[in-house]
DNA sequence: CCAATCAGGACTGCTTAAGTCCTGTTAGCG
DNA sequence: CGCTAACAGGACTTAAGCAGTCCTGATTGG
């Protein structure tokens, strides 16, 4: 599915949610405010702490705030400092030894411009973007993959 | 990791190898040549033949032969056929009913530029560009997501 | 008629991520 | 000076998805 980590999903929410604020706030707030698992939000806090995304306060009134803007902030470092590196197969990022295809495979290492096509569609797209998709456009899911199935009536949030 | 299934590397293995011959070819033949497990190749190609992208032909020396140019393919075709539809995120393709956090989440949906910027970006790679890539370069995988740390020694094939 | 081969599905074991919990450290406040 | 609120960091458990295998049936050439 090409599926990325709930983590790097929850690391883009808790990021855009402490933009709100230039307070500092708990993860136990963040987790109210998002509806995340608390535990969860402080596992993807201290992550992102450790990154250099958000800057910590220790101690009683302490809580977390960002340290760089969110137009500073592309998809990427996200994805990056959450799910690790971006590589469609672990054939590449020098892993090589595990692949028992490796002698005859036609197309090792070829999936290198793959992933750099990848690698700057992403970079290219920031936090703020994505806010700023948020606040000017509603909810609309078609003209993706599907031709618009509308299993559930989605309900727009204005 | 943004990591692709293997069903997916190995599709694309498979199709470049039909691509090497015009004769049909048995998926014991192919497994043979590729190094993949019999039963997963024959996996595969049963699903690219459901999807169109080989024809088979059933009974004593029958086998499998590629139904379209590899040029005519694009890796977003193939990881759509074998891994599905491509989003990162569960809160895209009409299945929002299962996200708890829809109603205060500040960026549901707005994952979809990300998703289309990736869709576009696999779509302008066809199986015959790696391929040709293959052929024209020998094996270098630094300078890629990681400042190549080189823990194993690589054997680079000139 | 027999053997080779694809078609299609069901099933199982494993890998990995998600989520939880525990212990330690820091800092404000009474 | 002690207590409490909050982060830091890791270990652990559980659950989900995928890789891989196998079985049964259908088709076709010799």
């Amino acid at each position: 599915m090409l599926r990325l980590s709930k983590l790097t999903d929850y690391a883009v929410v808790v990021l855009v949610r402490l933009s709100q604020s230039a307070e500092v706030q708990t993860s136990p707030g963040i987790a109210a405010a998002t509806g995340i698992p608390e535990p969860t939000v402080a596992k993807v806090l201290k992550t992102l702490a450790a990154r250099g995304f958000v800057a910590s306060q220790r101690g009683a009134h302490g809580g977390y705030r960002l340290a760089r803007p969110l137009a500073g902030i592309a998809i990427a470092e996200v994805i990056g400092a959450i799910d690790g590196p971006i590589a469609l197969t672990a054939c590449v990022d020098g892993a090589n030894a595990g692949c028992d295809v490796l002698q005859v495979c036609p197309v090792r290492g070829r999936w290198d411009p793959v992933n750099a096509a990848i690698r700057e569609a992403l970079a290219a797209i920031s936090l703020e973007d994505m806010q700023l998709a948020s606040v000017s456009r509603p909810f609309h899911i078609v003209s993706l993959a599907r031709p618009a199935a509308s299993t559930s009536p989605v309900p727009v949030v204005e």
